[in-house]
DNA sequence: GCTACTCTATGGTCAGACCACATGATCCCT
DNA sequence: AGGGATCATGTGGTCTGACCATAGAGTAGC
């Protein structure tokens, strides 16, 4: 099977990609500078410059300056969350399935955070920032919940793992939706969150304490305890 | 900020999906068709097009009759193998963190099949069959370890989880390349393949016996060892 | 100096044309 | 009638060339 033209520019693109020669926050040419140095057509070039923009590779501005055009930055996260969206949208991807990921994910990465904070409880500040935060009245649920979802993403990123961290970054965008759906129709909200706020401050004390094993169960216990009451993923 | 035309059409189709109005197998009316729709030019959808070839929702194919067209499909797996190929290429994905990632979820699966197969040999028949293909003597590398990557994606599966299945095949995708190069550098190929096949044995065995702990520690290690003796990721 | 205007490079969009391909209908010869 | 060759049709694939919208950089005028 002969490669689609656009398919053999996003080729060129990758060499250059791997071999240094694009590095983040460079700049790729002119879109009408590739389609000449190609031989190709501009709108072959274009077609390529969305698959890398949907695939969080480059993203693109107007205008001119130092900030035009199409910049490279790396956010591996961005598409696995789109696609996550889009698979839920046509209803094969359960959300189920994604609750049960997010519960071995985010057990194991709390098992992990536990375990390297000890004697540097100062990588966990962003993590009692968000918690501090999620503590003060007078918010509505989506600004909880914004929170909420930072404070769960932020563990995993402690963990340090890039895949991992992505991975969730991208439940989270797939899930999100579903999940101020799903409160908005909740009757007793404040009662939610209060129990929300205490389970979040047990998980945070777990890993505080180092206690890998009794926080990665804290949070596995928090996430399944939620959709169960909300009845997301039934 | 103005959505742009081509993010407009992939926002009406993505109605169309959530709203059961496009099912998987259906097709996407012809692109001249779509264009005259929605008021926009064929190049835009074909723009929104090219995003959701990507996202693994749509498949394209020329000529006429049932096959040819936009076809829906359903491959949430494609578009995040093809992020962690992009974002390893341009190293921001760490090798070593997909390996990490690779113990997480193998060593859970592993877990969950051991636990699912007691009663239900049946259900590890694939698993089987692939591990008795990879132990016929006479076989490539390369042919060697594309059965060995399905086994693995295999056993993945059989933990009945979507979510974490895709997640598996990306990784499987965009370390594929990285493993076949390491192994052909490899100096004494015949020692390696010999202790994969009684590795992956004793893998299989454990979830047979249903001894998920075990299990899901001899696949900690056959992993962990493999990429440590090949070098890959460090 | 400062403001307002113009220039220029960039992506965004469009219209129209033609090609390549696969199917299915049609025609013609046997 | 049967079967092979041919053509018609509908699809995506590609190209050309044009124009618009935007944002920074330069420049003229005050």
């Amino acid at each position: 099977m002969a490669a689609k033209t656009y398919q053999v520019v996003l080729a060129k693109i990758e060499t250059d990609l791997a071999a240094g020669r694009l590095l983040v926050g460079g700049r790729l040419p002119a879109e009408r500078i590739l389609a000449q140095r190609y031989g190709v057509s501009r709108a072959s070039v274009r077609e390529a410059i969305r698959v890398l923009e949907a695939m969080g590779v480059i993203r693109t501005a107007v205008g001119s300056g130092p900030d035009a055009g199409a910049t490279v930055i790396a956010e591996p996260a961005a598409p696995m969350g789109a696609a996550m969206r889009w698979h839920l949208a046509s209803h094969h991807l359960p959300v189920a399935d994604l609750v049960g990921a997010r519960v071995l994910i985010e057990s194991w990465a709390a098992e992990q955070v536990s375990t390297a904070a000890v004697g540097r409880p100062e990588i966990l500040e962003p993590a009692r920032d968000l918690l501090l935060a999620m503590d003060s009245p007078d918010m509505t649920a989506a600004e909880f919940l914004a929170l909420d979802a930072r404070f769960h993403v932020t563990l995993a990123e402690l963990a340090g793992n890039v895949v991992i961290t992505a991975v969730m970054t991208a439940m989270r965008d797939g899930i999100q939706a579903y999940v101020t759906a799903a409160v908005a129709q909740y009757p007793d909200w404040e009662t939610m969150v209060a129990r929300l706020r205490s389970e979040h401050h047990a998980v945070f004390q777990a890993v505080v304490a180092g206690d890998g094993l009794l926080a990665g169960q804290t949070v596995s216990a928090h996430i399944n305890g939620f959709y169960a009451d909300t009845g997301i993923g039934q």
